[in-house]
DNA sequence: TATCGAATTTAGATTCATCTAAAAATAAAA
DNA sequence: TTTTATTTTTAGATGAATCTAAATTCGATA
């Protein structure tokens, strides 16, 4: 195949008999919905400081087995996506990372575009989103970014990488990691899972939300925390982990 | 498998001991981006007024071998989404228009999208609209359509299937079809490829454009037409055939 | 009605993505 | 350092969608 060759992105074309028409073409690689889905899977397992991902991690969050992941990875590794090393695990080439980067603004592109203009609610996004971040059209994706405003952050709070694959990185920490009296600004959620959402829903908790913590319960780690008007709340650990409060 | 049971939309599962509790779900027939594909272009080839499509026509439409489309008809028979006669041709059921009109609802729905919001021209959206079509949330169409204001037409003058599945018959005919001296607006192309729409871009033909029929040439049927501002141009009968005008 | 040619279907092979089960490598425990 | 357990890879099979080539059917013509 093509792409075994042409590793880059760019490939010079030289006219055999004269030496100097040179015909220079970009070469966009394209790769299946599949391959998508594990290269932003190894990019979201390497984002939290690991290096080399290993495949059971893979297999998991694709429900999928780890044979079927190894026979993906040798195909990833021949078109230069990623580097593998049997038994050792996989990390993302720069060309890989590039990639990953411009399906995550996707996804997180239409995330915004069906809050924003759909009037979806922000536990309803999330499964249209993977469906709709592997529309293949560039030209799509930038003009969406402009009818957004050029949005910063997806309705969970997470950074929208740009074109060229800037995003910013904000100042956060987790809810369960303040102390007693801190206070802050919810600004995102580490878990999407609609179930997650429609709680944070039901207790009047969203992105702006004010929170202070009041009191931690020594038995179980949950938090006791305070928002607008007085109102009070108890919150499981599993829950103030996934919460993200300004820095 | 349970699609070859389920033929209908809706089942009663009846308690086997107490025969009291029922439940009634309603299943949700799903189909392959590849089905979807070929479910559309039996519909169009029909629409024609053809009775029967047969399998070579469906075959040059999807750049595929006659031999996969026979293979194809009969898992969609199967499904209960085709009539299919060996050697006979095919047509859809009811159940398989209802399915074609959604996918074309979506089609032009994303179409309207691309031109109306994102300003796409006319001639870049189709393509965009092929991969989007198949985004299956039903609630997404309906979010949409409501988004724009439930348009009745797309960019190309195309009507647009409502949820239930009817849309607005437009009274047009083709401008090939049209007498010396008679005169319109343009309403819709009968063809969408890019070519043809950047010539009338280049030309200055969209929808809403007047013209009026000032000379027919008997050599090659071409067409002498009349535009607002005494602006004249000749047109070939391939083309003018690709335009309909108000009737 | 018999024959020919086009349309269509069948047969058999290929590619992609997946699976299960068995083998091999690595990491942890004794 | 063996032994054991876990992780990972290989081997081999399956199902969907495709292809080419051969066989079949249909419909038109002689
Ligand atoms: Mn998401
Ligand atoms: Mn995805
Ligand atoms: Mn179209
Ligand atoms: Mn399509």
């Amino acid at each position: 195949m093509l792409n075994e060759w042409l590793r880059g992105e760019v490939v010079n074309i030289r006219c055999l008999f004269t030496q100097s028409l040179i015909l220079t073409i970009k070469i966009k690689m394209s790769h299946s919905y599949t391959e998508e889905n594990y290269i932003k899977t190894i990019y979201k397992l390497s984002a939290n400081g690991v290096q080399d991902v290993n495949t059971n991690a893979i297999a998991e969050v694709l429900e999928t087995k780890a044979a079927s992941v190894t026979d993906m990875l040798r195909k990833l590794s021949a078109k230069d996506i990623v580097n593998y090393v049997k038994y050792k695990g996989v990390s993302l080439t720069p060309q890989g990372e590039r990639v990953a980067l411009q399906i995550i603004r996707r996804h997180r592109l239409w995330e915004t575009f069906l809050v924003e203009k759909l009037k979806f609610n922000w536990d309803e996004v999330h499964e249209v989103a993977e469906e709709l971040e592997h529309i293949s059209s560039t030209l799509l994706a930038n003009r969406l970014d402009e009818f957004l405003g050029y949005p910063k952050f997806d309705p969970h709070g997470d950074p929208i990488p740009s074109e060229s694959g800037e995003m910013k990185h904000k100042k956060q920490r987790l809810l369960a990691e303040m102390a007693i009296d801190d206070a802050g600004v919810v600004v995102g959620v580490n878990d999407s899972q609609p179930l997650f959402l429609q709680y944070l829903d039901k207790m009047g908790i969203s992105l702006g939300t004010s929170i202070k913590i009041i009191d931690k319960i020594p038995y179980d780690n949950s938090l006791e925390i305070g928002l607008a008007q007085d109102r009070c709340l108890v919150i499981s650990q599993e829950v103030s982990k996934n919460i993200f409060i300004s820095a």
